[in-house]
Formats: structure tokens, C-alpha cells, sequence
DNA sequence: GTCCAGGGATTCA
DNA sequence: TGAATCCATGGA
């Protein structure tokens, strides 16, 4: 039955700590987007209680508000949807994480940072905009890749409705930002020139966007075909693309292709390693893309994403 | 191994 | 408030 509301029953699901751990770059908090003071609430006994968190993006060309709720997470769209299998395979909520859980080392770092991050989940998102939004990211921190993976869809993207946004509010002047746009296919960006994706402040990047795009429209790459293929052809294959090395196939083999023994070393995932392993010495980093590609298991992507956001949030 | 390629956000003085 | 540093890096 075609509803625009749906509660998906899932436990053990963070949907703030998953959609704000650098996976994807298209949430955004509601109340943070409308300048809106975050909503606080009390119980009767007036205890405070977290506060409702929802969250405003695009999946594909469906427009999106995800809230955390008790029983699970509710979601609703801007027009009746009948089959709601893009949602539950976007979110992996039919992922059992305790089976996941279950093969990370059992050592200290890897408890605490399990423990911190409690319900973070890996996204299945489409290759094409893992892709892109990946080679975006290269020396950018998240916040800029956010920004820059915005202008893009603003200016490129196929229009969305939206039921969020007033006609008049639909571009935010003051954080230059909407949700409101499809991220531009691969033909669309194939036919936009250097200087408009360069006007989109990816700078160095532009070129290598446009050589994946036009590689991938023109049919010389096939991203369907890297589905099919082992963990170390998948990711040579990808590296073949400009712009791409092991970091960012690693991120677009895990993100997108759930392939879980990707373990994308950036440096915040060297720093966690080195701080919580190595503490004493120096590993060189030879030493520790070993440890990395050795030490986490069949899951290591997901251990490596627990690590990563336990640092980014945890640490410092 | 070294150096370079945007530029905004964040940190530091 | 102005300067310095940092950044989910890869390629020449």
C-alpha cells in the first residue's frame, strides 16, 4: 500500500552517528538547516529527554526525512511511495550488526570504541555518487565536502519536490545550501565544463570528477561490473579512474558496494591506529596498512568506521 | 622520496 | 582579528 510514511522497526540503529560519519555527505540536521533552536523536551518528572533528531536528505531522486524514534526509525517522503525497498537497502536495516559486532578483535580500543558508537551502521549508497562525492573529497575536510557536494546537485541536479521547504526557502542563502536536488548523473557531469565544476569550489579535483563521469557515459567504465568482481580486481579496476587511489576505492568499495573487508586508511583512521595500537612507538605506515589489512577481521570496513567516528567524536 | 594542487573551517597567537 | 594549520589524497 502506497504510504508517504513508514516506521522502519530496527534496534540498535544510531541514525545520527551513521549519517553523520563521513559516509555520506547529504544529511542534514532539520533544525540546524532552519537556524531553529534544537527542539529540547522533558518527561513528567521534568528530566530532560534527547531531543527529537531528524534528518532531511536525498536518496536517489527520493526526497527523505528520517527521525530516530523508540521502536525504530520513522521516515517520510513527499509523495506516496509503494515500495519502500530503496529505504531499508540504503539504511542496510536488515544488516545484523551483533553478528557483525561479534567478529571485531577483542581488545580495548576496539571495546571502547564499539561502546562510544553503539547502533553505528554502514550505508549501501549508489557507486556513481560514493564515487563522485569520494573524489571530492581528497584533502577536503567533511564539512567543505558537504559544501562543495551541494553545489554540484544545487546547480546540476535534477529538481526534487519537497515537502519540507516552503517554494520561497528553497535555496538557503546563508549556508548556500538544498537538499532539494538529485545528484547530477554521470551524463549530466560528462556534459558540464571544468569551469562550472571548478565554480563549484572543487578546484584540483574537477578534472578527475569529469574523467569518471565521461569514462562512465561514454561506457568505457562500467560501475555495474565492479559488483561482480573479487575485493582485489574491484578495487585495481577503480584505481584505474584519475583521481582515485586506495583510499577513496576502499571508501567506494565499502560504501557502496558493501564490500567489508575494505579498510579505508585516511588520516584519522592512522591516527586512531597509531594512538590506541602503537602507542609507544612509530609504526611506519607500511606497518600499519598490515596491521589494518590483518588485525579486524571479516568486517574490518565496519571496524574501521566504529574507529573512525570513536576518534572523530571521542577522542581528538 | 618530494612537492604541488582550491580554499573554507578551525585553531592559534 | 589576522596568521597558520588542517583537510576521509593522488599524481607528476
Amino acid at each position: 500500500m502506497a504510504a508517504t510514511e513508514i516506521l522502519l522497526r530496527v534496534r540498535d540503529y544510531d541514525l545520527a552517528a551513521t549519517l553523520d560519519s563521513g559516509q555520506a555527505f547529504r544529511w542534514q540536521k532539520e533544525d540546524q538547516e532552519h537556524g531553529r533552536p534544537a527542539r529540547e523536551f522533558q518527561d513528567h518528572a521534568g528530566e530532560p529527554v534527547t531531543p527529537v533528531c531528524s534528518w532531511v536528505g536525498v536518496i536517489g531522486k527520493h526526497w527523505v526525512r528520517l527521525t530516530q524514534t523508540r521502536d525504530g526509525i520513522r521516515a517520510e517522503t513527499d509523495r506516496p511511495v509503494a515500495d519502500w525497498r530503496w529505504l531499508h537497502d540504503y539504511l542496510q536495516t536488515g544488516a545484523e550488526l551483533d553478528i557483525v559486532l561479534k567478529t571485531f578483535p577483542d581488545d580495548a580500543p576496539m571495546r571502547d570504541a564499539v561502546t562510544a558508537c553503539r547502533g553505528l551502521r554502514l550505508l549501501r549508497q549508489d557507486p556513481w555518487e560514493c564515487l563522485a562525492s569520494f573524489i571530492l573529497s581528497s584533502t577536503k575536510q567533511i564539512v567543505q565536502i558537504r559544501q562543495i557536494v551541494a553545489l554540484l546537485c544545487e546547480r546540476f541536479g535534477e529538481p526534487i519536490n519537497s515537502c519540507s521547504v516552503e517554494p520561497a526557502a528553497r535555496f538557503d542563502s546563508a549556508t548556500g545550501r538544498t537538499l532539494q536536488f538529485a545528484f547530477p548523473s554521470p551524463d549530466t557531469v560528462a556534459r558540464i565544463s571544468e569551469a562550472e565544476l571548478r565554480a563549484c569550489k572543487m578546484g584540483f579535483r574537477a578534472p578527475s570528477l569529469l574523467a569518471a563521469a565521461r569514462g562512465i557515459a561514454e561506457g568505457g567504465f562500467d560501475l555495474e561490473r565492479i559488483r561482480q568482481l573479487p575485493y582485489t580486481e574491484a578495487r585495481a579496476e577503480l584505481m584505474k579512474l584519475r583521481g582515485v587511489g586506495g583510499k577513496i576505492a576502499d571508501c567506494v568499495l565499502l560504501f557502496a558496494y558493501g564490500f567489508d573487508g575494505a579498510f579505508p586508511v585516511d588520516v584519522w583512521v592512522e591516527r586512531a591506529l597509531q594512538q590506541l595500537y602503537f602507542p609507544r612507538r612509530r609504526a611506519s605506515d607500511k606497518r600499519l596498512r598490515h596491521f589494518a589489512a590483518t588485525h579486524f577481521g571479516p568486517h574490518a570496513g565496519y571496524a574501521q568506521q566504529y574507529l573512525f567516528h570513536y576518534m572523530r567524536t571521542k577522542l581528538k
